[in-house]
DNA sequence: ACAGAGAATATGTCCGGACAAATGACCTCC
DNA sequence: GGAGGTCATTTGTCCGGACATATTCTCTGT
């Protein structure tokens, strides 16, 4: 194959993406519908839709049935989270408002999955920051017997750590965490508003009390785009 | 839209999919072809495909023209990198073996866009663990007057960053690090051998010595699934 | 001026077809 | 046994068409 015989659906693509990043479409703009694209470059149906699907798929388009194809809202990371200390996981947790949706005793399947054994309390939502989009799709489990209730998570500006840690007799005296690139499926993505099949950074956090008892276990999904972490290692305090 | 009416693509997809997660089809079984499909179902071929794109796009499955499909291996993280020290930094760097692929001065451009100022060489490569797929594309900056050549890169066994301590007089004092998810772009996915567009984990670190002077920069791409990082924050370390 | 109905528009889904390009199996020859 | 060529197979690309569904716009009645 010559470097000359690039589909025909791919040129397209790459030339309305260059009309994206160079700034000539702009956000919120309208693009040329599908019909109006097969006109302008005398390709097939099949062809332009399958390169608006390429740039569907990069999120720099939006489609609706009816409505036609508009560019995308490029979304700017938002949120930076310093983390390299233990202050700062509990910041997070202020910082990113937890919006509770559903809070119910977890199934014994659910527990066995985390890696956990005995009675947890479940909570699922979304982390926010006023008005933007999400920031991450959220699940924390926290031990049953020190479990806060819906209307106390709601009303919380702490971390349900903290909570615990103020109305208990115990202390967090240990976080391990975990990161991975993951890419979101179906129903995350729909919570989280973006394409589904997008990257996204998940974290699990897991809290242990000096006995090394699970306490709470967390589980983010943070999509590409609205999170990132930074942190600093300095060699004189390793 | 009733529920009744769900797309047939879509309703074949979820039918091989449960194939697959079942572990009815394994890794390396040939799945139908899409003329198979078409008789077996009832379908187009347009039809067949689609829907084995949804499962190509989810990385389940692997298509090759003129080979077929076959089901997908599913890479269980490989790698999982402890860190929340500064001897973490270095270890992974040992572990994860840099496999130079090009070297040249960096272009001004690029140094730029990466936020420094002065001159650096710029390594292009691979960061891998025996046979494995790679673990991560990797590009490092190196200040120019403390920069090894391709010669020591190849042969070294340690970390550029301390392989530059050993050799200068420098030392480095602080690393900061950034981590996102982000989208593999077309050539990144290529050389990572993972479908494009699939999400990664992308870290930067920035390596200072006590001047405060950037003496080596990185950017790795870990594709989802080949690793994840684990560390763990002690209250009474903090 | 506003609400509702209907029509037009635009994308989503599905069909069939044809040709190109990559792969692998098979056969022949050395 | 291995190399090379050929052919069949399979996916990739592109075409055209039709109908379904969601959205938006326009017109009419109150």
């Amino acid at each position: 194959m010559s470097e000359q015989s690039i589909p025909r659906y791919r040129i397209l693509a790459k030339q309305l993406k260059n009309d994206i990043l160079s700034g000539r479409l702009k956000p919120g703009d309208q693009l040329h519908t599908e019909l109006e694209l097969c006109e302008i470059h005398d390709i097939s149906r099949h062809t332009a839709r399958e390169a608006l699907r390429l740039l569907s798929e990069d999120g720099l388009i939006a489609r609706r049935r009816g409505a036609g194809t508009i560019v995308a809202e490029i979304n700017a990371p938002a949120f930076a989270q310093p983390i390299g200390d233990f202050e700062s996981i509990l910041k997070y947790a202020r910082d990113a408002h937890f919006e509770l949706d559903t809070n119910r005793p977890a199934t014994s399947k659910e527990i066995a999955d985390i890696g956990l054994k005995g009675s947890y309390y479940r909570y699922d939502g979304l982390r926010r920051q006023a008005a933007s989009p999400p920031l991450a799709l959220t699940v924390i489990f926290a031990l049953a017997k020190l479990a806060p209730d819906a209307a106390t998570v709601k009303a919380l500006d702490t971390s349900i750590s903290e909570w615990i840690e103020r109305t208990h007799s115990v202390v967090v005296n240990k976080v391990t965490q975990r990161m991975e690139a993951v890419a979101l499926r179906n129903t995350e993505a729909k919570k989280l508003k973006v394409e589904k099949g997008s990257p996204a950074l998940a974290t699990t956090r897991t809290y242990h009390d000096a006995s090394g008892r699970v306490i709470l276990y967390s589980h983010s999904l943070h999509p590409a785009g609205r999170f990132v972490y930074e942190f600093q290692l300095d060699r004189t305090r390793s």
